[in-house]
DNA sequence: TCCATATATTTCATATATGAAATACATACA
DNA sequence: TGTATGTATTTCATATATGAAATATATGGA
């Protein structure tokens, strides 16, 4: 029996208590974030060997998977889901940890560049075999064919959210 | 265009860096922290005018959701995706404001009782239609054939989450 | 040029969340 | 009974995240 069990008991009583309350919506956001919790859990324990932490890691990925390995401050924001001025002290402390490079632009000169530096890419080859293999045993349950139904639907989902 | 479309281009540009790394799972991780920050924020929006957070309007509605509208701790935490540690503070901040009432269990004496109060249940009630609005509207892009099959799938990919 | 307005980033005070240790009680069983 | 072990909750130090204000630069007219 799955651990939502309870929570759809709890969805079912507050629908019985208040007839307008849409069970469905409801129960997605209930999944989405159980779902966020467990994944940003997971991550958090797998990195810790490499004193980073899962938005670290988000930092990181969404560097490498630049083609120049650089993106702005606001670009990574978006990016990352992170609010800017968050991006600020994760990016201190990747700076600190000497994985990422800060150089001012010139063509903008508001503008700050964020780029992965050489012991940043040494470190994601080291913990990628890692994280593969945690993506892998995260959906393993899922058919191919299941796998992409959901990233349809997911992408549906936040099409509409993002719809204001 | 979807505001997802960068992410696609970066994980592409990842796989072709690291030819092991699995586009879907990855896709999908990156979906559920899109999704599950934005209705996050959108919820604290909301409820900001009645002065809690998402985090504790998640506790108020597992006390709603429950017969007797009474939870211990650790019952919350497991039903909230809270750590305990957290539990203590929501159900303080929550005590502080009256919302919900904190007794001892006389049954198990190490054991603490969390119930929501008649201002905790009238606020609720206040908020409940703006609340219902929001789902509804976070939901609207999806067919209810949809929505059910996405439920389906986020189960589906939470069993495979919790099998360690 | 000067000014108004907009954008990019950081600072700072505050809010929120966590792990690990501490506390208190329960349970099992020698 | 006494003691070991396990469970429930809280405390506390620390880590993490946020909004709002501050800073610096850009841009487009008057």
């Amino acid at each position: 029996m799955s651990s939502f069990a309870p929570t759809e008991r709890r969805l079912a009583v507050t629908c019985r208590r208040q007839p307008a309350f849409p069970r469905e919506p409801a129960v997605l956001v209930r999944l989405i974030k159980h779902i966020y919790k467990r994944v940003h859990d997971d991550a958090n324990a797998l990195l810790k060997p490499w004193g980073i932490s899962h938005p670290e890691y988000n930092i990181l990925m969404m560097l490498y998977g630049t083609e120049d390995y650089t993106l702005h401050p606001s670009q990574l924001a978006e990016a990352a889901g992170e609010k800017s001025a968050n991006i600020t002290r994760l990016a201190d402390s990747l700076c600190d940890k000497g994985l990422i490079e800060r150089t001012a632009s010139d063509e903008d000169r508001r503008k700050v560049s964020l780029s992965l530096s050489k012991a940043g890419l040494a470190m994601i080859d080291d913990f990628m075999p890692g994280i593969c293999a945690l993506l892998e045993r995260q959906t393993a349950g899922l058919e191919p064919a299941e796998t992409a139904q959901l990233e349809r639907l997911l992408k549906k989902f936040l099409d509409q959210l993002e719809r204001d």
